[in-house]
DNA sequence: CGCCAGGTGCTGA
DNA sequence: TCAGCACATGGC
């Protein structure tokens, strides 16, 4: 089955590469990945986001639904380019989209994410995916399905250390049982604005504010979530200058600043200042405009 | 080989 | 409310 679906005004690589989701691996143009548990391979041609797969479950509506290409980005973007940074970043990842994840599947994955950095949440997702999920696969491209949260629960905490969880280990078990026992209804978020949403996920073990605001963000549409990192702190220098900065303050201006769709300026700044990062570490000709921004 | 990483929970002021 | 601290691990 394949699926070729025009696709303008959106970017599968800054999309899939700029740490919102953790399980899609690229082989040549190909991302290799799930979409709603099924296997898929994805690339983007002429303008055209091409997915294939042998899973006849797999509707193109599905596909436009996660990769969120049904979203007017346009005036999105238009609304939150209120200053010279964040139009620098909007310029540079134009196209970048805020994917519609599994709610689970995204809790559990950023609850292994703190304090930790991305290669590593990798391999430990991958892990815990070979050891509790069921496998799936075509054409020379098998993986595993992420867990259930049921398969987490009824894990002992050891086997989870064991997949080099580290103290993320019970944290995990604890949020997985959680939501497993109904104590946390994920079904329920979807419909629920961004405050209950928040509280809700803020009850999880393991689960503070700034993992709360990337599951409402990634996993459940809240576009005003504005999930504040070490990466983020070092974006909002940029506007606090001398002031001293804290979560609430990052916060209160963030939503006032950028608005509703505050969380899609959190993502291009988080890709801008991570990849400058990375930029300014390689050896090259320092001849890049890009990096000045940063240093104010 | 030290440093760092999409933080959280706990404690004591 | 808020600063200070421990926490496991491996990529770089």
């Amino acid at each position: 089955m394949r699926f070729e679906i025009p696709s303008p005004d959106f970017s599968l690589r800054y999309t899939l590469e700029c740490g919102q989701a953790f399980r899609w691996r690229r082989t040549g143009v190909w991302y290799k990945g799930f979409l709603s548990n099924i296997p898929v391979k994805v690339t983007q041609l002429a303008g055209r986001l091409i997915v294939e797969t042998i899973d006849p479950r797999l509707t193109e509506e599905r596909v436009r639904r996660y990769f969120a290409l049904d979203v007017d980005l346009d005036p999105i973007l238009a609304s939150i380019d209120v200053d010279a940074q964040i139009h620098e970043a909007i310029g540079r990842f134009r196209g970048l989209r805020i994917l519609r994840q599994d709610g689970w599947e995204c809790l559990a994955s950023f609850i292994l994410s703190s304090f930790n950095n991305i290669a590593r949440i990798q391999g430990m997702i991958e892990r815990l995916c070979e050891a509790f999920g069921t496998s799936a696969g075509f054409n020379g491209y098998r993986g595993f399905i992420f867990p259930r949260p049921e398969a987490i629960a009824h894990a002992p905490e050891s086997r989870l250390r064991e997949l080099g969880l580290g103290f993320r280990a019970p944290y995990l078990k604890a949020t997985a049982r959680q939501v497993a026992d109904g104590r946390v209804a994920l079904d329920m978020l979807q419909r629920s604005d961004y405050a209950a949403t928040r509280a809700a996920l803020l009850a999880c073990d393991g689960v503070g504010e700034k993992v709360a605001d990337c599951v409402a963000l990634f996993g459940f549409e809240k576009y005003a979530a504005f999930p504040i990192d070490l990466w983020m702190v070092r974006a909002m220098r940029y506007y606090f200058r001398r002031r001293r900065l804290t979560p609430r303050r990052m916060h209160d201006f963030a939503a006032s600043h950028f608005g509703r769709y505050a969380g899609y300026a959190q993502q291009y700044l988080y890709h801008y200042v991570r990849t400058a990062r990375s930029a300014a570490r390689a050896p090259q000709p320092a001849n890049q405009p890009g990096g000045r921004l940063l240093t104010a």
